[in-house]
DNA sequence: TACCTATTTAGCTAGGTCGCTAAGTGATGC
DNA sequence: GCATCACTTAGCGACCTAGCTAAATAGGTA
């Protein structure tokens, strides 16, 4: 493995760090349906605001979130929609697991 | 989010985790080219055969691999291709972002 | 100005992960 | 049996992550 190559599968599993938690899986989901600013989604979270909040920046700094402000709240949305077949996969994997 | 719910996510996100780490994207990667022995994967990783172990043990729990024993050896294979699907949306998340 | 609301950042602790070396397991060969 | 080869498991230290509370920031209102 070059020097090179290890740098892509660092950066590729960066990103797919971020999506590696139960609580930022079910942030994708609830923007896969709309954009939600902080409060809302952790209002459906069991979970502190702060806690979402940095869950939120892991997401939006590996680029699958982006925010804008309005007024005294951050609106955040789904930058790559293309994260949500990705899911299908993982589905499958489920359910063909033995256990 | 019901106890369910939550339930799916963290399952989902124990399958991502496997995939989240450089080592494990390069096996995959390298499995997707057909089966290996362990010995094979040690030699093109900067790592020792017992990381490597784990490592595969690791994407083998989760279900993404699967092994064989054949004499001395231990061949792995990819369980479910589809997982590479998964990497195209990666790669434009990476070339997307700005930083 | 002061105050309130929405969100982020800081600082902490508990628990998890990664790599290593050393030891254990299991099949093959002499 | 004993040695060897391929691999896995155990145990350790260094580092990272996730949650919390408390404090800081920033916009809106009076």
């Amino acid at each position: 493995m070059t020097a090179a190559t290890q740098a892509g599968y660092k950066t590729q599993a960066r990103i797919i760090k971020a999506l590696a938690h139960s609580t930022r899986l079910f942030i994708v989901g609830e923007l896969s349906r709309g954009e939600r600013c902080v409060r809302e989604l952790t209002d459906r979270i069991d979970a502190k605001m702060p806690t979402v909040s940095r869950h939120l920046s892991v997401l939006r700094s590996a680029g699958v979130l982006e925010d804008e402000k309005r007024g005294l709240q951050v609106f955040y949305r789904l930058r790559v929609p293309c994260v949500l077949n990705f899911f299908k996969c993982i589905e499958a994997l489920q359910t063909n697991n033995g256990k």
